[in-house]
DNA sequence: ATCCAGGAAAACG
DNA sequence: CGTTTTCATGGA
C-alpha cells in the first residue's frame, strides 16, 4: 500500500484527536500492558478493540491519534486523556526503582473499563496466564454477545449479565474450568441487582472492595483490579504473583518468599505500597507490572 | 511429566 | 481464627 495514500485517506476519512504537548499518552503502552484483554494490533500499528457494542480501530502517530469506530469524546474518556497524568506520575515518583519503570512505560495510562466486562474477565484471570485470559472473555463474546459488523469482519460485544444468566447451559463451551460456576452465579446476582455500578463507586475504597468480594469468584486481587481498572479507585493495589515478586524484592526483603500468598501478606504488600507510593499506588503498580522481567534482577525474567 | 499462569473457595486444625 | 488443599485449562 502506497504509504501518502493511506495518509491522505486517513486524515481525509477518519476522525482524530491531537495531544497537547504536556499530555502524555502511549496507545501502545496503555493496550499493550495487560490491564485489557480485547484488543489486537496489527502489524502496521492499528489496534482493533471492542468497547461495549462499539468496534474501534485506532493507531497513534506522534502526538496524533486517529480511529474509527467511536466520536473523540468517548475516546478521550475511555483512555482517561482528561487525566493528569504528569501530576499522577510525578506523586508516584518515589524510588529509583519505580522511576526505571515509569521512564520505561512512558505515557501508560490507566483506562476506563467497561464496568461488568472488567468484573468477569477478572473472574476469569486467576490462576491464568494473559493469552488464557483473552481467549476465555473471547469465547463469551462469541457465544453470548451481539455480533457486530465492522469493516467485513463480524466482532462480539460482550455480553450483558442477563444474556449469560439466561443461556448459562452453555457456559461449559467456553472453556472457564472451575470458573464456570463463579460466572454463572455472578450474572445471575447482578442480573437482580439495581445498579450496582453506582453502588460500587459510591462507597469509600474499602467498603466497595468488601462488597465486591462478596461475589463468587472475586477474592482480594481480582477487587483491586476491578476497582483500579473499572471504578477508577486508584488506591488500589492489585498483588499477583509478579507484583509480589517485585515487591519481595525490591521493597519488602522479609516478605516470605513462599509460593502461597497469604491474605495477611496480601495485606502487608497493598498497605505499604499505599503508604508508600500514596493515593495513586494503582498507578505505581501497572507501572511495576508492564516493566516486569526487563528491568531489576535479571533472574526474574522469564526465558 | 512437571511446572506455571494478573487466585479463590472449601476444607481443615 | 489462620493455614493448607483443591480446583480446570493450555502452553512451555
Amino acid at each position: 500500500m502506497d504509504w501518502t495514500t493511506d495518509l491522505v485517506c486517513t486524515a481525509r476519512i477518519m476522525p482524530g484527536i491531537t495531544l497537547t504537548s504536556d499530555q502524555q499518552f502511549s496507545l501502545d503502552q496503555t493496550l499493550g500492558c495487560g490491564q485489557v484483554f480485547r484488543w489486537d494490533h496489527t502489524a502496521d500499528g492499528w489496534w482493533y478493540g471492542v468497547i461495549g457494542e462499539r468496534v474501534v480501530r485506532i493507531r497513534q502517530v506522534g502526538r496524533r491519534l486517529t480511529f474509527k469506530g467511536a466520536p473523540a469524546p468517548f475516546i478521550s474518556h475511555y483512555f482517561s486523556l482528561d487525566v493528569n497524568l504528569r501530576a499522577i506520575v510525578s506523586a508516584i515518583d518515589r524510588d529509583p526503582f519505580i522511576h526505571a519503570a515509569i521512564s520505561q512505560c512512558t505515557g501508560l495510562r490507566l483506562i476506563r473499563q467497561p464496568k461488568w466486562e472488567c468484573l468477569v474477565s477478572y473472574i476469569c484471570s486467576t490462576n491464568s496466564n494473559i493469552p488464557m485470559i483473552r481467549h476465555r472473555i473471547s469465547a463469551l463474546a462469541r457465544q453470548f454477545g451481539k455480533p457486530v459488523e465492522f469493516e467485513g469482519n463480524t466482532y462480539y460485544a460482550f455480553p450483558e449479565p442477563s444474556s449469560i444468566s439466561c443461556g448459562e447451559h452453555l457456559l461449559p463451551v467456553c472453556r472457564l474450568g472451575y470458573r464456570t460456576p463463579y460466572v454463572s452465579d455472578t450474572a445471575g446476582k447482578i442480573t437482580e441487582m439495581n445498579r450496582w455500578e453506582d453502588t460500587i463507586t459510591a462507597l469509600p475504597f474499602e467498603d466497595a472492595r468488601s462488597e465486591l468480594m462478596k461475589l463468587k469468584g472475586i477474592g482480594p486481587k481480582a477487587a483491586d483490579c476491578i476497582l483500579l481498572f473499572a471504578f477508577q479507585k486508584y488506591e488500589a493495589f492489585p498483588v499477583d504473583v509478579w507484583i509480589r515478586r517485585i515487591m519481595q524484592q525490591n521493597y519488602l526483603p522479609d516478605l516470605n518468599a513462599g509460593s502461597h500468598l497469604t491474605t495477611r501478606e496480601y495485606d502487608i504488600v497493598r498497605h505499604f505500597a499505599r503508604q508508600h507510593f500514596g493515593e495513586y499506588c494503582g498507578y505505581a503498580q501497572e507501572y511495576l507490572y508492564a516493566a516486569r522481567g526487563s528491568s531489576g534482577d535479571a533472574s526474574l525474567r522469564p526465558e
